[in-house]
DNA sequence: GACGTAACGTAACGACGTTGCATTACTCTG
DNA sequence: CAGAGTAATGCAACGTCGTTACGTTACGTC
C-alpha cells in the first residue's frame, strides 16, 4: 500500500559510490546530501528516502569501510605458522587502511564529528579482527600467561596508531622508507609478546 | 595609522578559552563562529580581526593541544633508567591525551576535515617528543643495531594508536582494566625493542 | 581641525542538513 | 472499474554554518 519506492538498491550504490569517488578525490569536505544527489542525478530528498539522512549515509560508509578490512583480511592465505600469518594480516591491514584513506578516518578516527557508529556498526566492523584473533588464540596456546585477547588488542592500537600516523603524513620523514618501519614494528611486537618463540 | 586593535590578547584568550570550554562539554559539532563570539559577547567579525577565520581558532587550538601534551611529558621527572622513563613518558602521553579528549582528536586525528595544520603546526606540535626522543637515544646507546629516531616513531604509532581507541570506546571491553592493557602493551613493545636490557 | 587608514559592527551571500507540504503513484476495497 | 487510502516523492523553506562586502567609527598624522 501506498506508492512504492522509488528509488531502491541500485540508487543506494550509486549514491554510495558517488560518495566514495567523493571522498577519494575532494575528501569530506565535498561530502554533502546536495552534493551526492546532484552528482546520481536524483532530487535531495532522495538521500532521505534511501538512508533517512546524511548519518545513515555515513553508517553505510562506515560498514563498507569494514568490509574492505575485511576483504583484505580474508585475502591473507592461512598459514601453520600463526607469528608468520600475523605479520602478514598486519600488512594486509595497512593495505587495507591505504586503499581507503578517508574511509579509514570514518572508520577509526572521528573524522566526522557529527558521525558516532552505532553499537550494531561497531560490532559489525570489528569482525575482521576474527582472523587476527584465531591467528593470536593459536600463537598463545603454546604460551600459557599471554592472554590472546589482550594480545590482539595491543597489535590492533599498533596497527592502528601505524596506520593513523602514515595517513595523516607523521611518517613521511621516515627515509621514505615506512614499510620497515612497519615491518620492525611489527616484529618488535610479537618479540615482546612472544619471547621464548623467537 | 588606523584605527587601533580593540579585540588583543585578552579577546583572543577568552575565545580560546571558550572553544576548549564548548569542545569538552559539547564536542566539535558546537565550535562556530557564530558560538564562539556570542559565547564571549563579541561580534562574529571579531574572531576574523583575531584569527583570520575559523581555520586560524582550529590551528591556534591545535597548538594548545600540542602544550597541554608537552606539559604532561615535561612533568615526568628524568631517571637513571631510560626504560623507566620512557614507561612513565608513556603514561605521562596517555594523561595528556585523555585530559583533552577532544581536542587530541583535532592534534592526530583528523576530526575537523577542513582543518589541516600547516608545516610549522606540526613542527610545533612534535616537540613534544623530544623527551622521549632522548630518553630512546640513551636506552640505544648500549644497543648497537636499534635506530632511535625508528624506535621512538614505533613507540608513537603504539602510544597513539592506544589513545585514538580507548577515546573511541574500543577498549571498553577490556574487563574495564584499561590500564593493565597499556602497561603490558608498553612493556612488550620495550621487549621487543631491546631484547637484551630486560 | 581635516585627512587617511585600519579595524569595527551590520547585514548579506551561498551552502549546509533537515523538514513541512502539496503532489503523485500505487494498492486495496467496494 | 471507480474511489479511497497510503506512502514516497519533488519543491520550497527554515535555521545554521563560514565568510565577506560595505558603511561607519576611531585613532595617528599632518
Amino acid at each position: 500500500m501506498g506508492r512504492p519506492r522509488q528509488h531502491g538498491t541500485e540508487t543506494r550504490d550509486q549514491l554510495l559510490d558517488a560518495a566514495t569517488r567523493l571522498l577519494a578525490t575532494e575528501g569530506f569536505g565535498a561530502l554533502s546530501v546536495r552534493r551526492l544527489s546532484g552528482e546520481v542525478g536524483v532530487s535531495s530528498r532522495a538521500v532521505y528516502s534511501v538512508f533517512g539522512g546524511m548519518p545513515g549515509v555515513l553508517g553505510a560508509l562506515y560498514r563498507r569501510a569494514a568490509d574492505v578490512m575485511n576483504e583484505h583480511h580474508e585475502a591473507v592465505p592461512r598459514q601453520e605458522d600463526p607469528l608468520a600469518e600475523i605479520v602478514e594480516l598486519a600488512f594486509a591491514y595497512r593495505a587495507g587502511a591505504l586503499a581507503q584513506r578517508d574511509l579509514y578516518g570514518l572508520y577509526l578516527e572521528r573524522a566526522v564529528p557529527t558521525f558516532c557508529p552505532s553499537d550494531e556498526d561497531v560490532a559489525y566492523a570489528v569482525r575482521a579482527h576474527l582472523r587476527a584473533r584465531q591467528a593470536f588464540e593459536r600463537a598463545c596456546a603454546d604460551q600459557p600467561g599471554v592472554d590472546p585477547a589482550r594480545a590482539t588488542i595491543q597489535m590492533w592500537a599498533l596497527l592502528h596508531g601505524l596506520c593513523s600516523l602514515e595517513i595523516g603524513g607523521m611518517l613521511a620523514g621516515m627515509d621514505g622508507d615506512v614499510e620497515a618501519v612497519w615491518q620492525n614494528a611489527v616484529n618488535s611486537m610479537l618479540r615482546g609478546l612472544f619471547p621464548v618463540a623467537r
